[in-house]
Order: C-alpha cells, then sequence, then structure tokens
RNA sequence: GGCGGGGUAGCUUAGUUGGUUAAAGCGCUGGCUUCAUAAACCAGAGAUUCGUGGGUUCGAUCCCCACCCCCGCUACCA
C-alpha cells in the first residue's frame, strides 16, 4: 500500500483531443485504476498546456483574447472526463495561477544553480509566413510555402538552459535505472542522442513579439518559452514549491507519453530537475502512434479518428476496450472502423455481452440463489498492466471468457439438473465475478454492471451490454 | 545523409542462446448445438515458408553483408 502517482502530457490546446491522447490518457487511467484496486493511494494528474506561440495566433485569428480562447479549449478536453470515464484526480492548466508561480520557482532554482543565461540567439525568420522557420522546417534551405523569399537572419536576445551541463548525469540516470523509460529501446534512443552531445536550449520569447506565456522572474521583456512552463506541471500539480510535504509524498511519479515527446521527458524535463535540486521521474512510459488503415491520420487523407466520435457511435466501453486490448504497447498501432467493428462483434458482442447474457439466463432459469462473494484481481493482470502490456492483460482476460464458454459447452450445463447443475452453475458464477473483477480498471463500467449482475444471492438475466453490430 | 523502430497466413500479432510438420486471435469454410446478443463449441482451409539478394552453417524467420519499403527523430512549432 504506497503512494502511487501517474500523470498524462499535457496536450496543447490547439486542436480537439485525438486519438493519440485518448490512447494516452485511458492507458494512463487504467494504470491508476489498478493501483487503487490493489490499495494505493492514487494520484492521477491531465491537464491542459496553454501558452505559446502557436495559441496565441489562433487567438488573434479567432479574434479572442488568449485567455478566452484557452478556456473554450481547455473545457473541451475536460469533456474527455466523462466520455472515456477518466478517473483523474487532478486536472492543471498551465494557465492556473500557482502554476505560473511554480514554473518561475523552477526557473528561479535553475538561474541560481547557474544553469541559466542570456545570450544571442540567431533564428531564420521567414517574412512570408511572419515566423521563426527551423532547419528542418526549410526545404534546400528556403521556406517551402514561400521558396522565392529569402530568409531573414535575426538576433533575439534569449535565455537559455545550460543542457550540455547535464550530460554526465542523464547517462548517469539511464546507467543506474534500467527500467527508467519503457520500453527499453527507447532508453537507449534517448541515451544515444544525449551520448552524442546535448546543445542548451533556448527557454525564453521576447515578449513583444510573443507575449502568451510565463513572465520571467526579474525580467519583464521575456516570458518562459512554453516547454519550460509545461514540463513543470508535472510537479506543480503537486502543489510544488509550496506544499514541500503533499509533493515529498507524491513525487517522484511516473509519467506517459508519446514517442514525439522522448526527448522532452526524459532527458530536457529531467535536466530541470536535476538543476532544481528535485529527484528526477520515477520512470516514463514512451508509447507509439496510432495510424489509421496504414497511413497518418491527416484531413486531407479524411481518415482522422475523432475519439469523441467513436464514444458517441460505439460507447465509452467499447473505445476503452479497442485502445487497451487492441493498441501495441509500445509500437505504432492502426485503427479503422472496419477494424474497430470486428473487434467489437468478436469480443465484446458475441464474447463477453454473449457469455453474461448466457450464464445469467441459466442461473435465473434454475432459480439458484447464489452466496455472495468477493474475488481478488488476479496478479498476472497486475503484473501485466504494471509492465505496461494492457494488450497481454486484456487476452488473458478474454482467454477466462474463451474458457467458460467453452465449459458451458463441454458440459452442457443447460441440461444439467439437481446438485450437477447447482455445481455447475455456482463454478460459472464464480468465474463471471472474476472476469469482472478483473475488468474493473478497463471497462470500470461493464465491469460493475456484470459484478452487480453476478453479486447474488438471486441473479436475474443480466440486460444486453454490447448490442452486436450488423 | 545520420540514428532508432518495423517488414511472419486476408487482418492484427507471437516466436529466435539457429534444428524435425512456423504459433495464436480475428476473418473465412464446414460440422454440431440451442442456455445465450442467428451468439457459443468443434473441425478445416489458409504463409509460393517468415521484405529482397547474397554469405556463414550439416541446418537460418532467428547470425553476417548489401539492398528495398513503411514509420519516427534529427533539437528550440508543440
Amino acid at each position: 500500500m504506497g503512494k502511487f502517482y501517474i500523470t498524462t502530457t499535457l496536450p496543447y490546446v490547439n486542436s480537439s483531443p485525438h486519438i493519440g491522447f485518448a490512447m494516452e490518457i485511458v492507458r494512463a487511467d487504467a494504470m491508476a485504476r489498478v493501483h487503487r484496486l490493489i490499495g494505493d493511494e492514487v494520484f492521477f494528474n491531465t491537464g491542459t498546456d496553454e501558452h505559446g506561440q502557436k495559441i496565441y495566433q489562433e487567438a488573434l485569428k479567432a479574434n479572442q483574447t488568449p485567455q478566452n480562447y484557452v478556456d473554450e479549449w481547455a473545457a473541451k478536453f475536460e469533456l474527455l472526463k466523462k466520455a472515456l470515464n477518466l478517473s483523474y484526480d487532478n486536472f492543471i492548466r498551465t494557465t492556473d495561477e500557482h502554476h505560473i508561480k511554480a514554473a518561475q520557482e523552477i526557473w528561479r532554482r535553475c538561474k541560481a544553480n547557474g544553469d541559466i543565461y542570456k545570450t544571442k540567439y540567431q533564428m531564420k525568420y521567414c517574412i512570408g509566413c511572419e515566423l521563426e522557420k527551423t532547419d528542418s522546417e526549410l526545404v534546400g534551405g528556403k521556406c517551402p510555402l514561400h521558396p522565392k523569399m529569402e530568409l531573414e537572419i535575426r538576433d533575439e536576445e534569449n535565455y537559455f538552459f545550460r543542457f550540455s551541463k547535464y550530460q554526465r548525469w542523464l547517462i548517469d540516470l539511464y546507467d543506474s535505472q534500467p527500467d527508467f523509460i519503457v520500453p527499453r529501446f527507447r532508453q537507449e534512443e534517448i541515451k544515444e542522442f544525449v551520448a552524442k552531445s546535448l546543445t542548451d536550449f533556448s527557454i525564453s520569447r521576447l515578449k513583444t513579439r510573443m507575449p502568451w506565456g510565463v513572465d520571467v522572474p526579474d525580467d519583464p521583456d521575456h516570458v518562459e518559452y512554453v516547454w519550460f512552463d509545461a514540463l513543470t506541471s508535472y510537479i506543480s500539480a503537486l502543489g510544488w514549491p509550496e506544499d514541500e510535504k503533499k509533493f515529498g509524498e507524491w513525487w517522484p511519479g511516473i509519467q506517459i507519453a508519446g514517442k514525439d515527446n522522448l526527448r522532452q521527458q526524459t532527458a530536457m524535463w529531467q535536466a530541470m530537475l536535476m538543476s532544481a535540486g528535485l529527484p528526477t521521474s520515477k520512470q516514463v512510459f514512451v508509447e507509439g502512434f496510432i495510424n489509421s488503415g496504414g497511413q497518418k491520420m491527416s484531413k486531407s487523407l479524411g481518415n482522422v479518428i475523432d475519439p469523441i466520435e467513436y464514444v458517441e457511435k460505439y460507447g465509452t466501453e467499447a473505445v476503452r476496450y479497442y485502445i487497451l486490448a487492441k493498441f501495441s504497447s509500445f509500437e505504432d498501432s492502426d485503427i479503422t472502423a472496419e477494424k474497430f467493428e470486428e473487434a467489437y462483434n468478436a469480443d465484446l458482442a458475441n464474447g463477453l455481452g454473449n457469455l453474461v447474457a448466457r450464464v445469467s439466463t441459466m442461473v435465473e432459469n434454475a432459480g439458484l440463489a447464489v452466496e455472495e462473494k468477493d474475488m481478488k484481481v488476479s496478479d498476472q493482470v497486475v503484473t501485466m498492466t504494471y509492465g505496461w502490456t494492457f494488450d497481454e492483460a486484456m487476452t488473458l482476460i478474454w482467454e477466462d471468457i474463451k474458457k467458460t464458454d467453452t465449459v458451458i459447452n463441454e458440459k452442457q450445463v443447460w441440461k444439467l439438473t439437481g446438485d450437477k447443475q447447482k455445481v455447475a452453475l455456482i463454478d460459472l458464477v464464480d468465474r463471471l465475478r472474476q472476469i469482472g473483477t478483473d475488468l474493473q480498471p478497463f471497462l470500470p463500467e461493464t465491469a460493475g454492471k456484470i459484478l452487480k449482475t453476478f453479486a447474488g444471492p438471486t441473479i436475474k438475466k443480466s440486460e444486453i451490454l454490447f448490442p452486436r453490430l450488423k
């Protein structure tokens, strides 16, 4: 019985929640629920990342103040809680007063440690786009959108973080904690990146150019660059820096992030923590991307999967099921409506749903009263979840479902009478109770219905849990 | 270009300290059955044999070399 802190990354609120974030947060939710189930005290955090240039520009475009703009978006993200039946305890917004103070405090501490300095920063600026361009964005040294224009070189005074100083410490971190990053190959990837060489990164923006951010302490001309600010949310969510007691009880915690976030979460953020004299994260789980029909989702291809739409069409539990059972833990995954419906019919309607109806009907027909009994979540399911292999945990549960169907057929339970019938039915009810118990972290609503149906002593035919799709 | 991940039945994947007939689920076909959501259960077909071409070996999906394809990162948009 310990304390367990888990946080998702905070999605940037310039577009609707996408299926990738739905995967991240449903997995975090399942992990949090497993810990609660075995008696841990859990703090599960999520929220929204709301500063930065893109949001500032979008807000201007929409003729809104940035604050209004992000308020609307944050509300949309909070709708996920109900849509996906999430059990997070805290929703932090990087525009929260408390968070802003924390983002300034970590800056002060890094600076006090000598890791923040001001220097000229040269950037390439496209006059056509009115935007800074990074080298990786350029094609043949030109802006791909304005290939005839020359890029302007602009100088700007920026604050930089002495990332390079932490190369050795980071490598030590990876070496001393072999399971710091899951899966292992991501740890090797980042280790190689860090070992190659680290360049200090800019952590501020000139306010005149981009005012939508956290003020840099003691320098009103600059705001913190959004990464520096957003990463701090993982600890400001715990009341840091004021509430040292709470922070000390929960941190270090576990993080979950997409593979595009590898560097930020497992190197930059860890270096920031080191600089501020704080413990590094306990573990970071890095997941893959989601494609649709073998291709990257894109508006132009028209293959974007909207998690909210899927919830409206198929239900919360079905979406959670697909995410947890069918998405690969560590590699990229794929989803299409066809695959989704196939899995729904095969596993939820014909498998779980049918079995629940089948057994509950038999018990009702037999008029059998069953003793109440609490089951314990199976160790294997917990182990699989701890290793982030939710798909394998689900496979274990579905093996029980299949096994139960096989047993019913082999014993022809519906034909039995008397004691034989009674023994067989009690066995089936226990199996369903176990399945319901094991499903709690993953399909909480369905699990609740199953446990209620088979609670005893009287058992009635269950409602249809997952109507078959045509 | 560099680094990393992947390329195994229609689909999703498992699998290697190299070894007889390459595994599972879904889908498909047939059978059986009726307690159940026309579901379940049983059986079967299905990989020109594991991206391509070489090599090492008595023997390679698994080792080596070269190449092809897909994806991500390549640092200050997030």
